[in-house]
DNA sequence: TAGATTGTTAATCGATTAACAATC
DNA sequence: TAGATTGTTAATCGATTAACAATC
C-alpha cells in the first residue's frame, strides 16, 4: 500500500460512479464484463477503466475480463465503505435537515449521530429521532465521539471558524455545503457541495446552446460572401 | 460570438468561484484587482486567470488591472445571470422540498414556480407559497410555461423517463439530483449533484490519509535496511 | 517617462487514448 | 489450441504554467 504514487483526483471522482455501475450489473445477476462492455454502458474508453482500475491493482483476468462481484467488493474497500461513519450536522437548516431525512446515507454506513445549530427554536428538536444540539454543546460532543465528518451547512460568514475548530477538535473530513471556500490544513480532507455554482454553470450551458443556434444561423448568412 | 472554438468545461467551472471572489471584493470596496493579487486570494496562478478571461475578452488593462466592477458584471452576463430563469422541482421529497425553501436562489434570478409529485399526501400543499401538483399536470404545466430548468430529486428508477418527457415538452436543462446518469439528447443540457458520490471521494480521501500516514511509520521502520 | 500588468504565444505538465505483448 | 481481453507502455491530446512583447 505504501510507497505509491499519489491518486490523481480525476481517477477518485470516478470511482463512486464505477461502484453504482458496478452495483447495477450485480442487481441484474450479471457475472462477469469486460472493459469494452462497460466502457459502452458508461460512455467512457475501455482505456480509461483499465487504466483507473490499474492505479489499486489487478482485478481482470485475461480473455476474461472482471469478475462483477470482485470487482464491486474491492471498489468498495477502496473506498472505504467497507467502514461505518460518524457524522454530524452543523447547521440545522433546509438542508441540513434534508440530509439527515435522507435514509440513504444510513444504509451505507454513513451514520449521523447529531445536529448543531444556533436557533433556540430549532434546539431540542428531533429529526428522525436525531437531536437538534445547541453549537455550545459541540466541542465536548465531538471530543467525546469520533466524528469522522462534518456536513457544513451553515452561512458562508460563519464556515470557516467552526470549521477551523472542528478541525482542532479532531474532525477529519469537511462536507462543504457552504458557499465559501474553506482554509484547513492539508490533513484535513474537504468535499465541496456548491449548489448556486453547479445552476450557474447548467444556466452557461443552456444559454450557450441558444448562442450556437444563433450563430449558425448567423453563418449562413454569411455563407455567400 | 460565433465562430469561437468551445470553451472548456474546465474553465466553465471555474467561472462560479471567480464570479464569488469579485462580489466578495465588491461588497469590500476594492475597485481594482491584478491577476496577480486575485491568484494569491484564490490560490491559483495568475496565469490560469488570464487565460480564463480571455476566452471571453479582454476585460483588463496593461499596467491597472481589472476593475472589479465591470469585470463582476461581464461574467454576470458570461454566466447568463442578468436573466430570470423558470425552474420546477420534480420530486417533492426532503431534497426537493428543502431547494424550494432555499430563498437565496429567488435572490439570484432562479424562480422555482411548480414543484410535482406522484404522493397524494403531498398534492395540494404549499412550500413558501409555492403549491405542489400532480405529475400528470405536468404535460400541461411545462408546455404553457417557458421552463428553462427541471431540478430532478426523483427515485433512479424514474428519472429518465421522466427527463424525456420534459426534454420533449421543451425543459432546456435538468439539475439532476437523482443517482443515476440521464441519457439526453445533445442540445439538452445536465448538471448533475450526486451527492452520495461526493461523500464517497470525501471518505476515499480521509482514509488516504490515514493510509500516508500508516505508510510513513512503516518506511520508517524500514529505513534500515 | 518608468513601472506595472495585461494579452498571448510557447513550454510544460498531466490526463486520456491507442496499441500491443502477455496470458488466461 | 485459438480467441478474447487484460495490464502496461507509448502516443496523443488538452489543460496549466511560464515567459515576454505590447501597452496602459
Amino acid at each position: 500500500m505504501y510507497n505509491e504514487r499519489k491518486i490523481s483526483s480525476a481517477v477518485i471522482n470516478r470511482l463512486p460512479r464505477y461502484y453504482r455501475y458496478l452495483g447495477d450489473l450485480l442487481e441484474n445477476d450479471i457475472t462477469r464484463i469486460s472493459s469494452k462492455e462497460l466502457s459502452i454502458k458508461m460512455n467512457i474508453t475501455a482505456s480509461q477503466i483499465r487504466q483507473d482500475l490499474n492505479n489499486f491493482g489487478g482485478f481482470g483476468q485475461q480473455g476474461y475480463g472482471y469478475n462483477v462481484e470482485y470487482l464491486y467488493s474491492e471498489i468498495k474497500k477502496i473506498l472505504g465503505l467497507d467502514k461505518v461513519y460518524n457524522l454530524i450536522v452543523v447547521g440545522g437548516g433546509n438542508i441540513g435537515q434534508a440530509l439527515v431525512n435522507y435514509t440513504n446515507f444510513e444504509k451505507r454506513g454513513f451514520v449521523i449521530t447529531a445536529v448543531f445549530d444556533v436557533n433556540p427554536r430549532l434546539i431540542g428538536m428531533t429529526i428522525r429521532g436525531i437531536e437538534v444540539h445547541d453549537v455550545d454543546c459541540m466541542e465536548e460532543f465531538v471530543k467525546n465521539n469520533n466524528v469522522d465528518v462534518a456536513i457544513l451547512t451553515l452561512p458562508r460568514s460563519q464556515a470557516n471558524t467552526v470549521a477551523s475548530n472542528l478541525a482542532e477538535w479532531g474532525v477529519k473530513g469537511m462536507w462543504n455545503f457552504s458557499h465559501v471556500d474553506l482554509n484547513m490544513p492539508d490533513d484535513i480532507k474537504v468535499e465541496n457541495v456548491h449548489l448556486t455554482d453547479s445552476l450557474m454553470t447548467l444556466l452557461y450551458k443552456i444559454n450557450e446552446v441558444e448562442t450556437d443556434e444563433a450563430s449558425i444561423i448567423h453563418n449562413t448568412d454569411n455563407n455567400k460572401e
